[in-house]
DNA sequence: GTTGATTTGTGAAACTGTTCACAAGATGCC
DNA sequence: GGCATCTTGTGAACAGTTTCACAAATCAAC
């Protein structure tokens, strides 16, 4: 098990998704062929990305459902319980302690942080709002992993410096900036300017001819 | 100007976001080397990014902070004003419409939908929340271009057909799951679920060790 | 047990994106 | 003007990912 790419490790994600689906609907098989239609991908792709980690098909029959929603869950690491901290109780962060689907897949929010006074204290889907100015040991003490930043863009920076001192491994940043973390430690970025001027740039420029006929189908660069 | 690739274009929106930062510094001039190094990208990069569209530099001085903002608006497609419609007016929904640093970049949220009749009528800043049943006729009338799709995931692919049969051609996808568009029409995704098991998987296997020592700085792969 | 229809796993080929290396243009100083 | 220094623009080399193509495994039917 080498060197995994980071898109491969997207589609595991994605498999993983429509395969929890699959298995609700109590289908007990899949080929790399239905996997990669619903997944809007290709079928040898599919089978060279599993195939990183190990051979869990059987051939001339395809992939038996619920041993593959197990294989990859073990693979992404969720059979585990991740402890997260979000700071900055903005809207985007109010939106992001609502959305209670991490849950289900094992990302625990156990702590929330705020710089703004008239914050600390309240209470946001029972946990307490704790000042930013505390983080640093908070973060120690709950052993948390994961740090979601969703703070302004010129405090952002700050925020995972700290959090990488207080030994946080692993940071989800949703503020419009580039951040600069050392080797060790794992940053993801959600950037929706990024993805909106994107967009943009498809519109107005003549992406809609290009992009859509190099395969069969709509372009999701997701 | 043929065919330029998605990462290049989400630089090219980076670059303008550290572009501006240095104009509003007061800075006049700027080397593909310092753009590099706050983009956590090469220089070399940055000048191959730029050569698509033109030649904005000089040779032993760098680049005009002011006009490459500007040529970049204009490779964006930044210069004109965007109509976006919002379809989905819960957490996610209601934390992207209190987000106005969209409407400073030329996107204007100029419609609102939910399904929920207990939410039909309601006004969010300014604007009334309509009924997803009249989506088509509102999107044709309003000449939208874009469609934000914050619903849950089972509902998503239904929204996007309505919104390409109105003549929608860009989308811009918040709920957790694969969409599909004909080839005319551009979706991006925000993802985070899939963001956050990139890192469960990250944290879970050596990644740090190998990502890390690739180049010298920390791996944001935004 | 043999045949036929499937579908995986995988080396090799094709493709795409990144990095290198250097010639050429620009400036400033003597 | 000539020389030293700087920085861009870009073809070529390199690296990484995706696609192709096919041998090998499995099953059902006869």
């Amino acid at each position: 098990m080498k060197k995994v790419s980071d898109p491969t490790v997207s589609r595991l994600s994605l498999y993983l998704r429509i395969l929890s689906e699959l298995q609700e609907q109590g289908q007990s098989t899949v080929s790399s062929d239905e996997l990669a239609r619903r997944g809007g991908t290709t079928a040898a792709q599919v089978r060279k990305d599993l195939s990183f980690f190990g051979t869990f098909g059987k051939r001339g029959l395809g992939y038996g459902v619920p041993d593959l929603v197990a294989k990859l869950r073990s693979i992404l690491g969720l059979e585990r319980r991740w402890r997260v901290a979000l700071v900055g109780v903005g809207k985007i962060g109010a939106a992001l302690l609502g959305y209670q689907d991490f849950r289900r897949q094992g990302f625990y929010v156990e702590a929330v942080f705020d710089a703004d006074p008239g914050k600390i204290g309240q209470r946001w889907d029972g946990l307490e709002v704790r000042s930013a100015a505390d983080m640093e040991a908070v973060l120690r003490e709950q052993e948390i992993d994961i740090v979601i930043v969703a703070v302004p863009a010129d405090a952002a920076q700050g925020v995972v410096d700290r959090a990488v001192r207080a030994g946080v491994r692993g940071i989800l940043n949703f503020a419009p900036t580039k951040l600069h973390v050392p080797p060790h430690v794992t940053l993801r970025s959600v950037n929706m300017t990024v993805e909106l001027e994107g967009l943009s740039y498809a519109l107005s420029n003549g992406e809609r001819e290009a992009a859509g006929r190099r395969r069969g189908v709509g372009c999701d660069r997701s």
